[in-house]
DNA sequence: CCCTTATATACCTTGACAGTTATATAACCA
DNA sequence: TGGTTATATAACTGTCAAGGTATATAAGGG
């Protein structure tokens, strides 16, 4: 089972949400424009589809993906326990900003 | 590199980052909870870590973890983009409730 | 100074998965 | 109906990562 949190992981499939968060579009045209193969973008919307993030509608041989942005509220409501914790922190956002400038020497935070 | 959407892919890392909500961890108390090993732990918080999702304090040979909820004001902006679009089709909702509840069938939805 | 506690790192195994090519399916078109 | 278009599926490959065990590191405590 492929919960939405792993759907949004691969920034391929990510990029396709953006593109139909725009227009619906064909599985041919997002070969294109993502430069990988016809299978590869089928593959990813199969997951997409799977976890109800678009749906397709079908015209002649053609199949037009469409965005269904329902099931990101559900990663909106698990995000909001964490909003009030860095809303919090708000006045503290100069600080925050200050920290990433400094640190490109490591990956580490803090 | 780790994206922050690779570090929520997983569910002990979801997990880790829900129980550091309420309050610090230690690494060993977290190995108890998620039924893990203790290096398990370790690596996942090393991810955390990396991402900025965590950081630590050390406390003589403990090292108390703790959330860091600022990256995932990036993932907010990123759903921000698409909450237009939900929050238009919020008249329909009865509707998708209802659609999920009589989608037990299938993972296909629509 | 050992010994214990707490954590990190190295190494390994296994499973999943993104993307590929080849092929099946299916609908339109001349 | 035979070819063409559009997409899906199958099978394969390479990579990556989650978790395990064994071990290193490091700090206290007696």
């Amino acid at each position: 089972m492929t919960t939405i949190y792993e759907a949004l992981a691969d920034p391929t499939r990510r990029r396709i949400l953006d593109l139909l968060r725009d227009r619906p579009r064909l599985v041919g045209d997002l070969a294109d424009i993502l430069m990988i193969s016809q299978p590869g973008v089928s593959k990813q919307l199969r997951v997409l589809r799977e976890v109800g993030l678009v749906r397709v509608r079908q015209d002649a041989q053609r199949r037009w993906y469409e965005l269904r942005p329902e099931p990101l509220i559900e990663l909106d409501q698990w995000l909001a326990s964490f909003r009030d914790l860095w809303e919090s922190r708000l006045d503290r956002l100069d600080a925050y900003l200050n920290e990433l400038q400094g640190k490109e020497e490591t990956d580490d935070h803090e």
